[in-house]
DNA sequence: GCCATTCTCTGACTTTAGTCAGAGAATGGC
DNA sequence: GCCATTCTCTGACTAAAGTCAGAGAATGGC
């Protein structure tokens, strides 16, 4: 439970108006002639199919019933299941022609359904409503994104790992060789030697962080990297509350980190989190500016 | 429908966001050990009780299916049924105590549900975000607002109108006696001389403003009244844009009105709506202000 | 090659949600 | 007092939504 009561009775209201205005018009809008579930499913296997599996998670449905909804499809002719080639025990669906067709259908009544929500609003109110929206989608969206600790070795620490060593080899001016930097080795960065975080929206890795706990030496950030779709939503700074939180409760009362000068958005935001740049704590060749941050 | 493609997509990506965040969670959380149509019903009796038609209605359901659902809270001890006194036909629903506790527990919830938004955010995302639900529940609010044509003895024209006054009362400085003052008797404001609108949020008026369509001469605003509860909704605004497309249509080229130096509100907003302020044209008593606007 | 595990499907269910056609009690207008 | 209307309820449905316990095919690790 967070929030003080104020903001909690607004987000009430908020809830309320939402779910009676847009939840309600929306089945109404899409089960026109489809029982949503149907619907959702058809929309949800999307252009380029999907493993009935995913659909089963992304929907947060029973399997048999997932099965049962799928076959109706097949049986009107949107939708073909087939096996993967890779595993034959996970099965893809994949819209026919008549499939896209329908799912065409879906698309425009969910334009009219937004349509409808504008209306009959002026144009001022319209701006100011679509950049309201736009920022409660962003800052739910920031408020579904979970941080999990993981080994440095689980696919989706690995998955951010990849993606960080090659977001440094495109934006460092030199390039970026992993081999030449000061890279933990992944040992460092699981207990209890350090820790590292997963962050996931709807299960998917959006990001990532590393903790280095050196006994009698100050706690480092490593490796924090934040997926392009996943910015802008106050991530870094959660990781940093949250590495620096873990510090502290591991007795630290440091917390320095390194970075390169092309990193402009991070080191923007080491400053506003209460970083102090400081002298040169280590030889990293990448690095250009060295914080430090006394914690608790 | 209205928007560009832009707004259109914006909409969109919230009404995911949202009906997956907040409604999926509504559901969960209002009923986890009972069906949401006695949730719903639960709480939309309220403390106080509620007609059963107007449960009905509100809930926008059958009346056997209410009739069913009313019987099985029933049947748990948490409603009462009884036959109003003035009106044997029409039943209203209370809660026992039972009913209230339960209903308590899902009030519970809700704020669990609007804190378990909140949890994961700092404190500037967390009044960034109730900002912006605050006007995103406004402006959806507005939306939904119907303007109708109706005639001015009808009952909701009749409440509006009765407010109207009253609140004049209040706020000019020398009282207000509708005696004296030059309004339209009601013949005035429907067709063919003129007509009137009043504006309703869910069923309930809030709103009205008439116009006078004397052949030959400006069109004339006249009684435009918002309630206190439905301000800052632009609705007065949403009116006159409503009434000048109306006398345009008749054929006039010209709209007035006068007012009250007390109504500051109004004042700004005609100015705002590009009306000009001019000598007096009437002699009415109440105003010290006339404005007119150039139309079509 | 064996075995535990993963994945999807089927059959047999239950519960919700909701509709429709009256029946019966009250009421209001005449 | 009669009659049309209003309001709620009951019985008899249907359809959607979802659960549960296996069965059977593939796969991966050993």
């Amino acid at each position: 439970m967070a929030g003080d009561t104020t903001q909690i009775d607004q987000v009430r209201r908020f809830n309320r108006t939402v779910t009676e205005r847009v939840g309600v018009l929306h089945d109404h809008y899409l089960g026109r002639d489809r029982p949503i579930g149907e619907a959702r499913l058809l929309w949800e296997i999307g252009e380029r199919g999907q493993d009935v599996r995913r659909l089963r998670e992304r929907l947060g449905l029973d399997s048999g019933y997932v099965s049962r909804l799928l076959r109706s499809l097949e049986a009107e002719g949107l939708v073909k299941v087939e096996p993967q080639p890779r595993d034959r025990r996970v099965r893809t669906a994949r819209l026919t022609a008549a499939g896209r067709e329908e799912r065409a259908v879906l698309d425009g009544r969910s334009d009219e359904l937004a349509g409808s929500l504008l209306a009959p609003l002026n144009t001022a109110q319209r701006a100011r409503l679509v950049a309201a929206m736009a920022e409660v989608d962003r800052l739910l969206t920031a408020a579904t994104v979970t941080l999990d600790t993981v080994d440095p070795d689980h696919p989706d620490a690995r998955h951010c790992l990849q993606s960080y060593s090659a977001e440094l080899q495109e934006r460092f001016e030199t390039g970026f060789d992993a081999a030449r930097s000061l890279l933990p080795d992944p040992g460092e960065l699981r207990p209890p030697h350090g820790l590292f975080l997963v962050a996931r929206l709807h299960g998917e890795p959006v990001g990532c962080a590393g903790l280095k706990l050196p006994p009698g030496a100050p706690a480092e950030v490593k490796r924090m990297w934040v997926a392009p779709h996943a910015r802008r939503l106050g991530l870094g700074r959660r990781f940093l509350a949250e590495l620096e939180e873990r510090a502290a409760r591991h007795g630290h009362d440091v917390l320095r980190l390194d970075t390169n000068k092309a990193l402009d958005a991070a080191l923007g935001l080491y400053r506003s989190a209460g970083f102090q740049e400081v002298p040169a704590f280590n030889d990293e060749p990448y690095a250009h500016h060295w914080f430090e941050k006394r914690i608790a």
